[in-house]
DNA sequence: ATTCTATGTCGAA
DNA sequence: TCGACCTAGAATA
């Protein structure tokens, strides 16, 4: 269940442990037809784009695509375990495994197919290539909620649906603001907001977005306990009182995901 | 045993 | 805006 920092953690893994060698490549479920190809050839090294992660191979044009979706899993095992379940694309070189589960997307693709998918997104705040202009210019002129444009992949890659929500509470922007009327310097405290808390995604393999001043030392409370990691402001944290105000954290869908923010902390 | 949920995306209505 | 879909683990009965 990964936003962009996950999938930029999996690339370096993927880089870490394969690049450089022959890797065993094959499909135990059978729908990745692409695996059986693609064994024996050695691993060139794999990178991402926001949610999408990329492996190339030293001697092919192609390169595998993955999403993983909402529920998609890469797992890497020591050595080479048995098959358990259903496994699309399983990768090893004897010492290490990887199992790639339920994911979106996996497919070869050649390299006019890669420029379409890298064409469709917008840029990305963990890719030192990125063009931060490019996500100010499509904010500041959109009429959509800005909680809505921050989950539009074409307009800034890898950010999902916790990245959103806790950049907009960070900086007290009402979710439901028009992307046309915020100001330039908070699409920009945007943009920049998103490189620092992604970053440290990266560094930390979880998502933490509250300030020191916040923290549960800080604030002698327990820390936060749960599988999504990271301690957060809003996210899932409905009918809880705002860290900051004590006002109750409120709910609500917007095009099928919760979104989660502090009425009171969150205006203009 | 069954239902629910999840850091996502697509395409039809 | 809605359902479909790739899967696993937790919650509910």
């Amino acid at each position: 269940m990964p936003e962009g920092h996950v999938l930029h953690r999996l690339a370096d893994a993927v880089t870490m442990q394969f690049a450089g060698n022959p890797v065993e490549s094959s499909s135990p479920q059978g729908r990745f037809t692409g695996a059986v190809y693609l064994n024996g050839q050695v691993v060139a090294g794999a990178e991402t784009w926001g949610k999408h992660l990329f492996v190339g191979f030293e001697a092919l044009d192609s390169r595998v695509h993955i999403h993983l979706g909402i529920y998609g899993t890469l797992r890497f095992m020591e050595g080479v375990p048995p098959v358990v379940g259903q496994v699309r694309w399983r990768l090893s070189n004897g010492m290490t495994t990887a199992d790639l589960r339920g994911p979106n997307t996996c497919e070869l693709l050649n390299p006019s197919e890669f420029a379409a998918v890298l064409d469709r997104l917008g840029p990305d705040p963990l890719r030192a290539d990125a063009n931060p202009q490019k996500f100010v210019d499509r904010i500041l002129r959109s009429r959509a909620p800005i909680a809505t444009l921050l989950m539009d992949q074409s307009i800034i890659a890898g950010t999902g649906n916790i990245f959103r929500a806790e950049v907009l509470f960070r900086l007290g922007i009402d979710p439901l603001m028009p992307g046309n009327q915020l100001s330039s310097e908070q699409a920009w405290a945007i943009w920049h907001d998103m490189v620092f808390l992604m970053r440290l995604g990266v560094e930390r393999g979880r998502i933490d977005t509250v300030r020191p001043e916040h923290e549960p030392e800080a604030m002698g409370r327990p820390p936060r306990v749960d599988d999504h990691g990271g301690e957060v402001y809003v996210y899932r944290r409905t009918g809880q009182e705002c860290w900051v105000c004590g006002f109750p954290i409120q709910t609500r869908v917007i095009a099928g995901r919760n979104l989660f923010w502090c009425p009171s902390c969150q205006h203009e």
